[in-house]
DNA sequence: ACAGCTAATGCCACTGAGTGGCATTGTCGC
DNA sequence: GCGACAATGCCACTCAGTGGCATTAGCTGT
């Protein structure tokens, strides 16, 4: 039994492993069979749940595919909030996601290269997972405002933080582009490089 | 009887006709009652054709919401093919953006501002709206990486794309966070403006 | 160990987006 | 006017998503 849950009621521990079945299996499935050609209903008689119980767990189909997602950046907002950010806000984020991407459970990069590699497959879910960066772009708009002292440009926030997600995927684009050789070290090294030559990009003839 | 439809066969002046009615009554019944709240079978009855018909000119709901995006990254495409991009490339798709943005229909932005107030309030025609982006940008890294010529690193063009593209979503916020006014030309200076911001926004400090 | 309370589950019937086959209708060219 | 072809609409369907409620399971107090 993983750490999270051992001290955990009876009914909350079967909750998680119920939610966790679902993510596991939908993504199995989803690899093997190809997203549109499985149902919800396929994927509830696999782990043995009602379709209402899936939709007590996840918000649509696209939610499950893209948990991996969903995990980082609900991980990386928490951690945005709980730190200090200093020097040049891109920096400060980007910095931020490395501790955020080094935490991440030991699994994690195997589920989220399955998901972009889905995405990258099925228009539907890489929009679902640009949703997903747009709520984080907004939410993280909000925290760094919302501090003392915060005196910037709203508009160059916003501006500065959609530059902070066109790198992260640009980078993540890298890193499944080479089939996600190396894991998470290579991601966050791919990372590293990607806002590196941010400079570059933008004055990098046509 | 526009311009663009004065020599067309009757049968594709109905059709064209159809395309049309269907995204004007779609904005319009969107707009007044909600999109989540206008079904599909509202709106082809609103325009008394079958679904099918629908189907046959838009591929989603999404899709006729959000018509003057489409329009808009499609011509860009265009212009964007028929053009010689010189100087830095992030400033040669803006200049040609200008071009695109200066040639639309007279009714364009009034589509658009709608279209976009739709996406702020539903998320998955705002994901909708990011994948029409993401299409672009995918499209643009082939235009660009295809010329003769072309020798930057792959994925530094990538990385100019994505951030030409967030710089566009910024501006269009701008342009939707004040309600339009001005219609085009204050976008497009909203347009110039953040663009002109970008060196700004990659050194801000948090 | 049991009872009462609360929360989760699953059944069921439903809505709405999306699909495809095919008969009917309308347009086009001669 | 006619034959060929394209578009339309009907119809029956699938599948994602939803909500009410009876049943089942977990938790707590005695």
């Amino acid at each position: 039994m993983s750490d999270e849950l051992r001290d955990l009621p009876l009914r909350e521990r079967k909750k998680a492993r119920t939610r966790r079945a679902l993510a596991e299996t939908a993504l199995r499935l989803f690899t093997e069979r190809g997203y549109d050609a499985t149902t919800l209903d396929d994927l509830c008689d696999a782990v043995e749940v009602s379709r209402r119980t899936f939709f007590r767990n996840y918000r649509s189909k696209e939610d499950v595919a893209l948990a991996a997602d969903s995990d980082l950046w609900s991980a990386y907002l928490d951690d945005v909030a709980a730190r200090e950010l200093t020097g040049p806000l891109i920096e400060a984020l980007r910095a931020v996601l490395d501790i955020t991407l080094g935490a991440m459970d030991p699994d994690w990069e195997r589920r989220f290269l399955a998901a972009r590699e889905l995405s990258d497959a099925v228009p539907a879910l890489q929009a679902h997972s640009l949703g997903y960066c747009h709520d984080t772009t907004r939410a993280l708009v909000e925290v760094v405002s919302g501090r003392p002292g915060a005196d910037v440009d709203p508009w160059r926030l916003r501006l500065s933080v959609e530059i902070f997600v066109a790198a992260w995927r640009t980078a993540s684009l890298r890193w499944t582009a080479q089939g996600g050789h190396g894991g998470r070290d290579t991601l966050m090294k791919l990372v590293e490089e990607t806002f590196a030559d941010l400079p570059a990009a933008l004055t990098s003839p046509a």
